[in-house]
DNA sequence: CATAGGATCGCCT
DNA sequence: GGCGATCCTATGT
């Protein structure tokens, strides 16, 4: 599809991939998707390889559990296809994809991607030497390699908003080829009880 | 206004 | 595997 490594086609999913209301499947769908972004005309992307499902009001793991609103959350009770990015430990920008219809505060954390494309921009950005498959596995990692922050939230993953989008995802075709899927319960939320034992953390593997 | 703690990472032992 | 970094957010007085 792009043999240049140094382009991504804009043909983001569109509107009606995100306001589905089942968020664990899209979570799902969205391995072996690519994740884009191009800021300051600089393009880096990745396949997703690790998400976790948020279902809301009613998930004790959720920023929006018993539907609470803050300025913070505000932006997963938008329709779903816009970014919602906050800042974790004083230190790691986290970027979440609002789904579901408008005042259903569902969201999928982008907990790992395979560098694709723009790696001599990744490299500027982590000061990293070398680009390796494990250097895009964990949510502080994504952003970093991305160039995604927190003053990005609200951002729209379709349509035209300014020309284009900053921050897209596009259809790779399906899941790499000899991948499998794990599935297991969702990392550092022990506080959320019952719900940290959900079955809403989607890996694909390669074999 | 004060304060506790977090959807993490990387370095240290 | 343990822990410090680092700062914003949410909550309570």
């Amino acid at each position: 599809m792009n043999s240049n490594p140094q382009t991504e086609s804009y043909n983001p999913l569109p509107r009606e991939f995100y306001i589905r209301k089942d968020v664990v499947q899209i979570a799902r769908d969205l391995l072996g998707m690519v994740l884009c972004t191009s800021f300051n005309n600089e393009i880096t992307s990745g396949i997703i390889v690790e998400t976790e499902a948020y279902e809301g009001i009613t998930d004790r793991a959720s920023h929006a559990y018993s539907g609470r609103r803050t300025p913070r959350t505000e932006i997963m009770y938008r329709e779903g296809g816009c970014a919602y990015v906050y800042l974790c430990y004083g230190i790691h920008s986290l970027f979440n994809i609002v789904t579901s219809v408008e005042g259903d505060p569902h969201a999928v954390l982008i907990r790992g991607i395979l560098p694709l494309t723009g790696t001599d921009i990744m490299k500027q950005r982590t000061a990293k030497q070398v680009i390796l498959p494990k250097n895009g596995i964990g949510p502080g990692k994504v952003t970093r390699m991305l160039g995604i922050q927190v003053v990005h939230t609200g951002l729209k993953l379709y349509g035209e908003p300014e020309g284009y989008s900053k921050i897209w995802v596009r259809d790779n075709g399906g899941y790499p080829s000899g991948s499998e899927i794990i599935i297991s319960r969702r990392v550092g939320i022990d506080y959320a009880g019952e719900d940290a034992k959900l079955p809403y953390r989607f890996q694909l593997i390669k074999k």
